[in-house]
DNA sequence: CATGAATGAGGGTTCATTCAT
DNA sequence: TATGAATGAACCCTCATTCAT
């Protein structure tokens, strides 16, 4: 899914994928810790281990990294959804590996999405659009699994609206862990989301056995 | 709830709560348009209707708004919250008109919640625990209204999860917008994840009643 | 001729057309010394006696500054004129005085016109307009001069170009003094000068005469 | 001429030579359009069709350019002039005919001619000395043949100071063809600046006759 | 000889904050 | 209390120049 619309000014295709991979590496570890606004090209240059020159050899505006950094995060969760999921055939037990895998995949990258849900708003539309669409081929992938691991217990519309609350129920686990670590574990939290889910689709039955 | 931390040079207590109000509206509205880091001080002061030497005169930093913002914002949905819940009696169905209202609620302050989406982070650390706990109390109020109006179908902790799904499902409204509302109208939205809800409690009976 | 089409901060006319001349002053004996690039918003604001924050409150860009100092200049030039011309009946006598005053002008303004000649072309194309149709208007003093002082003596379209002439000749001292100062004096320039104009417009009696 | 004062570290003149007018005729090219403090190193290397490392072989800084630039197109005005004067035998003719060339010749090079005028002054001293060597050479060109061509009709001194104007007039052209392009063809322009020479230097008879 | 990635000083500009009036 | 001119640290970004390959 490379798609790169930013430009950089060197040749050489190889190298631009390493440098941004320190720059993706470095941006994301200080946005963790003081968000976009709050951190200097200087500071991504040094983390990523370089001067501010160079880091302007591979972005052409501080808000490239911005798009750099949505990119590799939701790069990152999609393929590991994809790996997950095309590695199982379809069936209730099967779509509770799945969010189990995607709550637990929420949880590593608990930071990272909070840096996603930042400054979506003041990017430019068409880059706005490419992360947004990032965003809704995910949800999709999640209703796919309902819909194909429990047929006929859910409606298209249904399986849609479930999809986006799991998908923001997991964002949930990264953003609220303030408070909801102080009740729950992860495994705790997982299991209650799951079996509220199976409730709704009236699929007990095929929760408990799994 | 005012607990005032933020110090204003200025005596007059009447002066202050009607300088503040200006400010608020006034950089909420710039807010919604650039978020907080793209918004200057001068222009709060000229939204606000008076000059940059006022402003400073009722807030120290600039941050001190972000703060002035979180705090009206969260006031005004707790307010509403509790007007919802004090003028019901605990019944099935006036759970349904709780989390009803609650959500409408969320509509109508779309861009004042994704506001508090973006910089909590960012604030002093005892800035953002009040933050925190007026949050916190918005879910408390949210689980005590599950278990007064449908007592026994939830333990403790299950209401504890399930407020949480809703508070947040309420903010995905305003957040997602931009998918959600292609394939549901508010009112499709809410009746679904009613329906759901009930559904998880076993209560499909009194959903339906209702 | 204000027409000020550069926007301030601040309010206070007085102020903006007291701090604009401190800039002018400045900025002129900076570029005399090192051109306009060479300068830098720093040096301008030092030498003008203020921060570069305040700088920036009475410019919005360096350019506006080359703007500032390029008015300033025709300015002062048109005014000298205007008193010359406006002093005296026509009579060839008295063009011999403007042209004389005007050369003399020439040579107290040398490293101001010299700033002229350097980044007019490279200003944005309204402000560029502004700077050509300031000069353009002082060759028509010029060349009114000539037709009223000499009547019948030249046509239009030849008054026209010896007011071009003279003007550039006047320029020419101070751009070339580098190396007509060895071969002549001011006053010999000028008196060369002019009698070539008077021999051209066959007038060379009226020139021994005055 | 070639004196070369700017150091290469390469070795075979040839190639020297070769690159270097790779490097003039891009420089001039860009020059042309944006001006000296506007081009970047970068540029110039790509326009002249290699690498800014190469660039770089060719030259020590980027005055250099600037310097190799002067030279060329002070250069190329001085052999054509020499063409012209050569090619003929002094008479009050053939003096139309150099003046003539001259003025034409300006015309062809009115961008060169720009940017001539616009960086000198920045050049370090012993650089600027020989630029202004080239000019002063060309003067004398025009100073001589108006003395040979029309002998005892001027003196030294006024010669000099017709050759400064004739000089200087050719300049304007290309510099205040904005204005000057409105009222006259270089036809017109020629011919008109061609008869008041003529009439200062009391020769008319000269001119109707050529 | 040619290349182009790396460097970092330095440039233009902004903006939160102060303080004299 | 209200004002707004003044400040300067700090930001983003550029670009001349170098040097290892």
């Amino acid at each position: 899914m490379p798609k790169r619309s930013i430009l950089s000014s060197v040749k050489d295709e190889r190298l631009v994928e390493k440098r941004r991979n320190q720059i993706i590496q470095g941006a994301i570890s200080l946005f963790k810790q003081k968000g976009f606004h709050r951190t200097t090209t200087r500071e991504i240059a040094t983390e990523s281990g370089f001067s501010i020159g160079t880091l302007y050899e591979y972005i052409r505006t501080k808000e490239d990294v911005l798009f750099l950094v949505y990119e590799a995060i939701n790069n990152h969760v999609h393929e590991r959804l994809v790996q997950v999921i095309e590695a199982k055939d379809p069936s209730p037990k099967n779509l509770i590996g799945i969010i189990d895998s995607y709550y637990r995949l929420m949880d590593e990258m608990q930071d990272e999405v909070t840096i996603l849900y930042q400054e979506v708003k003041s990017l430019k539309t068409d880059i706005k659009e490419q992360v947004l669409e990032q965003e809704r081929s995910k949800v999709q992938m999640l209703k796919e699994a309902i819909l194909n691991c429990l047929p006929e217990k859910a409606t298209n519309i249904e399986a849609e609206l479930l999809a986006n609350n799991i998908f923001v129920q997991g964002h949930m686990w990264g953003f609220r862990r303030w408070t909801l670590s102080k009740q729950y574990t992860i495994d705790e939290y997982i299991h209650m989301q799951l079996r509220f889910l199976f409730t709704m689709l009236k699929s007990e039955a095929e929760f408990e056995e799994a």
